[in-house]
Parts: C-alpha cells; structure tokens; sequence
DNA sequence: ATTCATACTTACAAAAAGGTTAGTACCATA
DNA sequence: TATGGTACTAACCTTTTTGTAAGTATGAAT
C-alpha cells in the first residue's frame, strides 16, 4: 500500500520539480479557461513580476505544460496556453482546493 | 467554472504555505502506515539532514498536520504520526502519482 | 522625429530555503 | 569514570528563489 519508494525520481520528486515552488500551479490554473496573453496573465494574478512571470512561462514551456503561440505582429503578440500535460496538472489543483478547505474548516 | 481567484489567500497558496516545499509531503507520505521514531523516518528519506528533518516536522507540528508524542524516555524515545489534518493531505499526494504517471507516459 | 504598445532581457540585490558540523542533555550500563 | 543511544540545538555557510529597475526591439500611428 505504501508503494511510493522515496527515491531521487519518487512521483512526488517529479511532481516538484515540475509544478513546485510559488507560482507555476498558479499560472497553469489561469490557463483553465483557454490561452492568455501575458498581460492578462499578469493582471490575473497580481502580485508576480513580470520577470518571473516570463521565466516561469519559459519553464512550463520547456516542461511541454504550456504551449507558447507567437503570432509575429507588432507589437508583439504571444499566446500561452495548456498542453494535453498541463491539463493533467488541474485535478491536483482541485485536490488542493478540498484540501484548503477541510483545513481551514 | 473558473472560481479560484488568485489572493494573498486562495486555497492554491494556503496549500503551499502548508506542505509546499522540498521534505513536508515526503515526510507526511511516510508516516501514511502508522507513527513513525525520528531515526526511522530518516532512513527512510535517505538524503534529508536530520537537521532538517526536525525542523520540517516542528513546522508540521505547528501546522497541527503533524503529531509529536514524546515518551518521557532515556535514551529520547518520540513518535511522530498523521493527524487528522495531515491525513486529508494524503489524496494530494495520491493525484500527484497519476500526474507524474500521465507526465512520464 | 517622436511616441506608443507589447513581449522580453539584463544586471543586480534581497530573501528564503536548504545544508554542514559540532555540539547538548539525559540516564543506563560497563 | 567513561561510553552509548536518541532527540534536538546552535553557529555558520551555500544555493536557490524571488524581486527591482532599467533597457531592447519593432513598426504603426501621430
């Protein structure tokens, strides 16, 4: 029953390396409902630096949990939005949100 | 549909405040089969500093996700296990397994 | 010529997380 | 008197993560 071995490639080590820290499930979650320009992406969750925001994006990229559209006008117009893997990302959102709430109730 | 608004305190953040980071679901995962002694978990966690070990279980402890039961013993004899709290973190881990499952796939 | 909008970069700084090493306390037993 | 076993602490350091401020590129519109 108590199948996940600790390991330096356990599931729960992936999982971190893919979706941890403070802001990739945020920026996956805002996705839900289709593709994003950065800016709304920004204004969406207030408090990320454009920076990060950008650098968190290029990782999810690079992780094939988010597509990067560029449509090649000027000014500049990009799309990000989630792949087939990203999607797999939500149902662990929703765990987290029943999580939050059984904790605080 | 999309009803996670992103705040200094949506259910997103409250959950990684609470087990988000490097050790906190590695060590809660662990103590899933019944309480655990300190020297036990950290076999079980090869690369984890007792250091750090004990300091990512007093925060858990705070957290109230976490038991402390201290024997009174000499040698120290102290057993850390799930409380109720701590258990409802456990589908977490289980849907971060099919996440890494789907990702791998 | 100047300004605007947007995505992105760079250099730098601060803060948070994680890590190493060497201790402490306690009583039992040798 | 010395040793051993266990949980825990303290001082210190390194690495990782996050943040700030400024700047780049482009072409259309003024």
């Amino acid at each position: 029953m108590n199948s996940i071995e600790i390991t330096p490639r356990c599931p729960i080590r992936t999982t971190l390396e893919l979706v941890g820290g403070k802001w990739k499930l945020l920026i996956l979650f805002q996705l839900t409902n289709g593709p994003l320009r950065l800016s709304i992406l920004r204004k969406s969750i207030p408090d990320i630096s454009e920076k990060i925001l950008i650098q968190e994006l290029k990782t999810l990229v690079e992780s094939d949990l988010v597509d990067r559209k560029n449509f090649g006008e000027v000014p500049p117009r990009v799309e990000y939005a989630l792949t087939e893997k990203g999607r797999s990302a939500l149902p662990l959102i929703e765990e987290m949100r029943k999580f939050a709430a059984s904790y605080t109730a």
